[in-house]
DNA sequence: TAGTAAGTAGTAATGATTCCTATTTATATT
DNA sequence: AATATAAATAGGAATCATTACTACTTACTA
């Protein structure tokens, strides 16, 4: 793997924000430091760095969404903003039942919580304050 | 809300499978009924069907797949063929947690097992059988 | 048995991602 | 340092799933 210096900066884009963005924002940050990178090229490298476990991604409705924290973690998502926060939970599920039950070998699992992140949940205090 | 047959064969289509179609699974099975049904009208109604509670959906990688299972039930995903199995696991995780430490609203868990299913999984019992 | 608004077929448009290719560049070798 | 060469890039075309548009059709109403 040959050094590229637009590799590395897709690279720190990704790993310095939490925010869990797509291609397009990570082009766009790009941009700022290479003004004529293209679109290819952060497609391209966020799959070798991916590859590279560098990186992480993980489909979000109809994009893909990366992640720098390539920790084991699972995310909350929030239905009115979409964002999306790591978090530190486990997720049990009965493991013996599935191979018994399903003969199927279970490798990984892939767990999202959809809710109201604190912007917006139904605060009743806050609404009254509000008024 | 108008009767619509279109709508009638595509309810039936994906009721009576446990396939977890596409829509251009469903467009393909709707054209043997109805020889003119276009795309358009297969996506129109089953968002339709959606939103009335008649079947669900969920993303896929880069797909939205159907479900005629509207109970509340999550998925096995074998990795090699990408078959959806239906379960009846639940996924525990900890919900004042999530509240407390989050200030997170959780309101439904998007969860899939990701694997092997039977005619995949890695069966040294199965390999030996076949040399 | 109209009238009309909901639904449809067919096609164009969109958005995310991948593919293609001529040019550039990192790096190994003289 | 100059040269060779294969990897990587920029820019643009292509693809795939989905949505939007619109003239025509049809289920229901009175
Ligand atoms: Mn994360
Ligand atoms: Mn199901
Ligand atoms: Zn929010
Ligand atoms: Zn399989």
């Amino acid at each position: 793997m040959r050094f590229s210096y637009q590799r590395e900066v897709i690279k720190n884009i990704v790993c310095s924000t939490k925010s869990h963005p797509n291609a397009d924002w990570v082009f766009n940050e790009a941009k700022k430091k290479i003004k004529n990178i293209s679109l290819g090229t952060v497609y391209r490298n966020l799959k070798i760095l991916e590859s590279n476990g560098t990186i992480k991604s993980f489909h979000d409705s109809s994009q893909v969404r990366y992640d720098g924290n390539v920790e084991d973690h699972h995310h909350l998502k929030c239905i009115e903003c979409g964002i999306l926060i790591d978090t530190d939970i486990k997720s049990d599920y009965d493991r013996e039942k599935i191979i018994k039950n399903y003969e199927f070998e279970p490798n990984d699992i892939e767990f999202f919580i959809i809710g109201k992140c604190k912007k917006h949940k139904t605060q009743t205090t806050k609404k009254n304050k509000e008024l």
